[in-house]
DNA sequence: GTTTGCATAATTGTATCCAATCTACAATAT
DNA sequence: ATATTGTAGATTGGATACAATTATGCAAAC
């Protein structure tokens, strides 16, 4: 029998493979922005990066595809997938139908220990200086929200559709509105979850969304893109 | 400049590759129940059916893997992933939220093309004799009406959630309702369309869709699994 | 100056081969 | 008889090599 060994956590989940730790790596920053649209994605570039063939880096590659952040045309290579503003009004849209109804489905069923935990992470993100951490802490903040749910499908769609967008959020943390604005709206749903308040805490997530989607249009807008 | 030319649909996309051609593939079989849960994929057998080595086939299993329809393991290989109730339930839900709200924003953009595309896809499934062809032409019929909205991402969404599901709507189909059923409530939601009733639509919908639920999970729980 | 043609380089798609590891079953020890 | 160990086959993960296609640079013609 087992008697004194611990198991971590890295032991439970299967082993990753190469194609995995790539997969992560990929979308990561694609969704941190750290390759901008239509950024190429050059397998022997990457598989060189990794000191791997170009087989797992292609792997990597058609779940970045499946998952739409990249576009990839045969013999002329993958490139990061550029959001028209149309498309992203459409996916903010999705947002702010879909994260008002989890949060309103977790309220009712979230631990004392959840709550503290968002308030952690709402603090953190209040006293965090460097820009470059904002669109961790405030992606952090809004999934511990949702978890009490229990709805796992749901929130695959949600993270699914957050990474989609994820670096355009991060252009309204950092350039836009700034911080601030973001903290006092967590704040505002967070309250709203702590007073059990789900219908409440429903409808700040979906202002919180719109108005982060009003931002950032007008945004690009201007940069007219 | 380009004056007469004709493209044809095969031109403007891009060329399908080994890989693309086994994930159609794959995914229609499991979609259609051809390959029952836990069946076993394995990429040697998959290779020599298509007549290609084992690398197109690892990539089309990396996009059904991204898609939920399989799961692999290391060392041991990929199984058609099998949906416990409680999960076959949530996406249910899932459908009976978003598939109403897609509907009501189509109808009042819907085309009398749309409409009739919509009858005739209602009147065929009405006349087919072949349970095999239902859920094809049950799929189809939801499909256009849907389309009109113009939303791309929500319809991708709603694809991708029917996939995972679709094997158990045919079995509603196939042994538990029949096919009048649908029938009925199909030609209620498209009546509602014709008349613009955007609320009905989507209300008849959201009815239609939780009605499968409840069925299923009936059948479901019957059979013990 | 612009365009066309071609040779070369760059890049992706796929086949083949090897390594790692899991499964099943037989052999052995307790 | 049961538990443990060892080994062979099966299966996947990955590297290397080659084929097919496209991009690029440059020279020649208009």
């Amino acid at each position: 029998m087992v008697n004194g060994l611990k198991l971590r956590a890295s032991d439970l989940s299967k082993q990753a493979s190469s194609a995995d730790v790539i997969y992560n790596a990929l979308r990561d920053a694609i969704i941190r922005g750290e390759i901008g649209e239509g950024g190429a994605l050059r397998q022997d570039t990457i598989a060189q990066m990794f000191r791997v063939s170009r087989i797992p880096v292609r792997e990597a590659m058609q779940r970045l595809e499946a998952q739409g952040l990249v576009v990839s045309e045969r013999h002329k290579g993958a490139v990061v997938a550029s959001l028209s503003v149309e498309q992203i009004t459409e996916i903010f849209q999705f947002r702010a139908l879909i994260e008002p109804i989890v949060i309103e489905m977790a309220v009712p069923l979230m631990t004392e220990k959840t709550l503290a935990e968002a308030q952690g992470h709402c603090d953190a993100f209040a006293a965090e200086t460097d820009p470059l951490r904002w669109g961790d802490l405030n992606r952090a903040f809004h999934r511990v929200l949702y978890r009490d749910a229990g709805k796992p499908y749901f929130l695959s769609v949600v993270d699914k559709t957050n990474d989609l967008v994820e670096r355009y959020v991060r252009l309204v943390l950092y350039f836009v509105q700034g911080m601030r604005h973001a903290v006092a709206e967590h704040q505002a749903i967070l309250d709203a979850c702590k007073e059990r308040d789900a219908k409440g805490a429903a409808e700040l997530t979906r202002r919180h969304i719109e108005l982060a989607s009003e931002t950032l249009v007008d945004y690009l807008r201007t940069q007219k893109r």
